[in-house]
DNA sequence: CCCCGCCTGTACCCTAGCGTACCGACGGTT
DNA sequence: AACCGTCGGTACGCTAGGGTACAGGCGGGG
């Protein structure tokens, strides 16, 4: 059902540590199936385990109320579950939601931390790590309030693509509103304007994605804004 | 002019430090004065200084085009502006203007690092410092998305008194109107219910706030949030 | 004392998106 | 084969806020 674009099944943070801390780090991950719609952690939980997706992915939400909720950021094999530890605290300060199943490794907290100690490499890679998600959450809080909705879904349904490791994805309108904090109808419409202009095709609920570079244009700027930062700060960096 | 509430001129971040630490910080900071409209740091900008200010304050701003405007936070005497210096790196992600004009003390990235590293009080407060700020940055994206121009109005009056040290602000709607990312038009008619039920006087930019308790009220729950969570972690913490 | 620039009030039409609701259609289950 | 729950298309009135423009008033500088 699925096609893989390449699903190396590797977390490319710790892909990215030098050999040494790599293989230590690794040698205390359990490697744990995630299904979805679980949730991890929720607003003030105390958080048990690093996690470092493979396949899998989680949204991050925060959850004003009710009726306010609003996707703030999205983590794949790109990243890490579990910020604050990296901040010496283990409180959550999100939902933390299953959204694409699959496999991550995880680690408890208290191993997380001694790792973080003697790993000079992990330390600064996750604080590069950091510094990109601090710098997208402003993004996003500006990309939620200028942008319109079809471009803010081009937008989301290229990052849920890109960690999902494949063209095809799951996700109803129902669910999609809720990420983006806007109505049902309203993703109907946007929806529908990216199928007609044969950059998506969807039914009941599958999404693929037909055209990725026009969806990119369909887009706002903020997916390749987001993209470059990363691959500026994280894949470029000269982690000693 | 100013009416101050209490302007202790310290900086509570550096005022929470153990004794020891405080006092060798202290020794490598200058004071610096910080003139209203001063832009200290543009996305992209090498960081020359980590400052905390006193009663000055600061505000980041994200710029995704010359329309698309937004504050994102806000640094006063609680607080420090240099973020990325925690996390090893020393590149602005955003664009910091001096909105309220007073003395900082600051100290250059070097020395800024050896203290860094030198002393772990300094990087646990940092650390916790940093996650309020993040938790704060997904509240903002969800608070400028679901809550209306009013009450997000009281809200940043409320942080700007907070950080004024006064009730009395020296703002246009012009400037407010590009710190929420709205019209012009809009605060003007935000600034006039505030005004109508006495919450605030203002007259050609002077804003007066005259009922605390009332714009806490007008304003969404993001306010007292944000005060909470900074009480809860940084003010209330056991730092060793 | 006058002028001019800045700040604000206001007005107009326009659009995006909300809340809500209803209905049809698909498809898995029994 | 019938059923029913899930999903998606559509519609209607409504509101917040955008874009723009103009006019009036305050107040500092000449």
């Amino acid at each position: 059902m699925n096609s893989p674009i390449h699903s190396p099944l590797t977390n490319h943070l710790i892909d990215s540590l030098p050999h040494r801390d790599r293989v230590s780090v690794l040698a205390d991950c359990e490697t744990v199936d995630l299904a979805f719609g679980k949730v991890i952690s929720e607003p003030g939980d105390q958080i048990q385990h690093a996690y470092f997706p493979l396949d899998s992915f989680i949204s991050l939400i925060t959850n004003l109320s009710d009726t306010e909720r609003l996707e703030v950021a999205m983590v794949g094999s790109e990243g890490m579950l579990g910020i604050p530890l990296i901040l010496g605290l283990d409180e959550s300060p999100l939902l933390a939601l299953v959204q694409g199943e699959g496999t991550a490794l995880r680690m408890p907290v208290a191993v997380f931390g001694r790792h973080l100690e003697q790993s000079s490499a992990l330390q600064a890679l996750l604080n590069r790590y950091l510094y990109v998600l601090m710098h997208q959450l402003t993004r996003v809080a500006a990309c939620t309030h200028f942008h319109q909705v079809e471009a803010r879904l081009a937008r989301w349904l290229l990052m849920t693509q890109d960690r999902a490791h494949s063209d095809q994805l799951h996700l109803t309108h129902e669910f999609l509103a809720m990420m983006l904090g806007v109505r049902r109808a309203g993703i109907t419409l946007a929806a529908m304007a990216l199928q007609s202009r044969g950059l998506i095709r969807y039914h009941r609920g599958d999404i693929t994605v037909l055209d990725r570079e026009g969806l990119i244009e369909a887009s706002c700027g903020c997916y390749s804004f987001d993209r470059g930062l990363y691959r500026r700060i994280i894949t470029e960096a000269d982690v000693p």
